[in-house]
RNA sequence: CGGGGCAUAGCGCAGCCUGGUAGCGCGUCUGCUUUGGGAGCAGAAGGUCGGGGGUUCGAAUCCCUCUGCCCCGACCA
């Protein structure tokens, strides 16, 4: 491609709304524009990164045996009623109706789909197993769209799904859909981990996600440093304290501590490490007007995910609002505790294994030191209700956890029947009996991967694409073209040569100044540049450059074709 | 959804408090000069100040309303 024939300006700065880095860069190059929040469009640089990413996990989709398809990305409502999931998914899903009054959705997910056909389709265990996958649009009205084409409401996904005559096949299948994504992901040159996960929305027992790396991803991932075990910090299971509480020590009291509210002004006012005090948090039980109450230590964090799971706590997790927590606790927030509560109490292992600790007393402006349990209030109901933290114990019992962010970008699930029974997606098996198929569904949020690639891979002077998905992985700049034609020649015979070999080639022929150029170049973050002045031109040499490399390398002409395969050195 | 904020030229912003003919930088266009790291000079185009309503002799500015967009939020107990 011809940079003077490309329309697309690229621009020193980024609009205001945008954010993170990713977002800032893609603006500013040119990638994407905006169109509505959460909606944007591909503009030709980034639709080739688009593509390239595509091809990867097309290839390897094919090679694990998948078969592409199509699917519609607009779904008839009678098909969620089957599943039950058209009460259930909320607001995320986007309906509307048809001229007729008939209710449909912008698929955010093709589960219903899929098997709709699979039950049309199979009809025997000879036909299993199969994959089908498609490369689609999908819209999910998220609450809070934000970071560009990273949490977009309109993005690119594959979504695959496997169907088999029994869990044994399913887990063959999903077994080689791993290898698969962890191919994929090698392919893109990005950094990434594969972790457990919480099967969460989609239901199933198997879960992995893979993430990509990078200090501003949403996800914490947990990774043991005496092991393999690494998880989504939303699955792993936080170790329970070992050995007795300890015995109760003084009498409780009350003090006074106006104006505290929060665990480390009042650790600060008292004295006491965070650790010893606890936190009390109320959410939403599952009864209609409940509330359930939660207590962590000072120092953790509550995990909704795990605390949703507890049976009288509503899903997904709901905190209660300030005047369900007076009517409860007879205080504000910031006073409250566990001492005489009424309704349902949850205590994290950590926080039941607590003696003579901090709490709120249920009265503004004070709070309880030396609270015992069994003494002072009831022994609460255990569970696991935190997040791990750095330097808790692998819950496979070697070593020690450690925490990174994460970008998730794949997640693999293995779902059982939960779609095929209710659908009634059925073969015959080797008995002639009616069996539902379990299934597997395998997605990967293309789009998302470029901005994650971004997110991994860039500097002050802008985007440094991996190879393999560079929107080019050549750029020629042609430096003072107007003023020779004997320059011009050159740069036109490298350019044709190149594009010819094979390579895809941007050929910066604009009538630009250098600085503008080589700055273009930076931001694009193509592999390779090639800078074709008058300077090497008579010497037969040419300047070539790594977008990470800190200085000009001068190569022969006749050496060129060795420096790229070796710069460029390409898997596949 | 709750809270906060913003909306003025393609992008980034000022002007608004204290009402009186809409500005700056970047970008774009023309010309000349310049040409190895986002050039200089001269000129030009481009805005119904998000929409609607109100107050006023007069509204970007004050008031009401709608819309769009952004940020923060279940981690505060």
């Amino acid at each position: 491609m011809r940079l003077s024939s490309l329309p697309i300006a690229t621009q020193k700065e980024a609009p205001a709304d945008a954010e993170i880095i990713s977002h800032k860069l893609m603006l500013r190059a040119g990638l994407i524009r905006k169109l509505a929040a959460g909606i944007y469009s591909w503009l030709p640089l980034g639709l080739r990164v688009v593509r390239n990413v595509e091809r990867i996990v097309r290839e390897e989709m094919n090679r694990a045996g998948g078969l592409e398809v199509i699917l519609p990305s607009v779904h008839p409502g009678a098909l969620w009623h089957e599943t039950g999931r058209w009460d259930i998914y909320g607001p995320e899903l986007l309906r509307f109706k048809d001229r007729h009054d008939r209710e449909f959705c912008y698929g955010p997910t093709h589960e219903e789909v899929m098997t709709d056909i699979a039950r049309r389709e199979l009809r025997s265990y000879r036909q299993l197993p199969v994959i089908f996958y498609q490369i689609q649009t999908k819209f999910r009205d998220e609450i809070r769209p934000r970071f560009g084409v990273m949490r977009a409401r309109e993005f690119v996904m594959k979504d695959a799904y496997s169907f088999h005559i029994d869990d044994a096949s399913l887990q063959e299948t999903y077994q080689v859909m791993y290898e698969a994504y962890s191919r994929i992901f090698e392919r893109t040159g990005l950094r990434f981990r594969s972790v457990m996960a919480d099967s969460g929305a989609i239901g199933g027992d198997v879960s992995h996600e893979f993430h990509v790396l990078a200090d501003s991803g949403e996800d914490a991932i947990v990774f043991s440093n005496g092991s393999d075990y690494a998880a989504n910090i939303e699955a792993t299971p936080a170790p329970v304290p070992e050995g007795h509480r300890p015995a109760p020590g003084a009498t409780m009291e009350k003090i006074a501590t106006p104006d505290t509210h929060t665990i480390e002004e009042v650790s600060a006012m008292l004295n006491v490490p965070a650790s010893a005090c606890a936190k009390t948090l109320f959410v939403c039980g599952h009864e209609k007007d409940t509330v359930v109450a939660l207590i962590i230590r000072g120092d953790h964090e509550l995990n909704a995910i795990k605390a949703a799971k507890l049976p009288e706590v509503a899903d997904p997790l709901q905190m209660a609002n300030t005047a369900q927590i007076r009517k409860i606790a007879n205080s504000n927030p910031g006073s409250v505790g566990p001492v005489g509560l009424q309704c349902k109490v949850y205590a994290d292992h950590s926080a039941a294994h607590l003696s003579d600790f901090v709490c709120g007393a249920n009265e503004d402006g004070f709070h309880l030191r030396n609270v015992n349990w069994v003494r002072d209030l009831p022994e609460a109901a255990t569970a696991d209700l935190r997040n791990v933290i750095a330097g808790d114990a692998s819950p496979d019992g070697s070593g020690t956890l450690e925490i990174a962010r994460g970008i998730e970008v794949g997640h693999i699930f293995g779902l059982g029947t939960k779609y095929s029974a209710p659908m009634k997606a059925t073969v015959l098996d080797r008995t002639g009996k009616n069996v539902a198929m379990p299934m597997g569904c395998y997605g990967i949020g293309v789009t998302r991967i470029v901005a994650a690639a971004i997110e991994q891979n860039h500097d002050e002077g802008g985007i440094i694409w991996p190879t393999a998905i560079a929107p080019f992985q050549i750029v020629i700049v042609a430096l003072n073209l107007q003023k020779s034609a004997k320059l011009r020649e050159a740069a036109e015979a490298l350019y044709q040569r190149l594009s010819s070999q094979g390579y895809d080639v941007l050929f910066d022929d604009r009538d630009a100044r250098p600085g503008v150029k080589f700055a273009d170049c930076e931001l694009l973050g193509i592999p390779v540049r090639l800078v074709i002045g008058e300077r090497g031109l008579d010497a037969g040499t040419i300047e070539c450059r790594g977008r990470r490399d800190s200085d000009n390398e001068n190569i022969a002409m006749a050496a060129l074709d060795d420096y790229l395969r070796k710069k460029l050195q390409i898997t596949s």
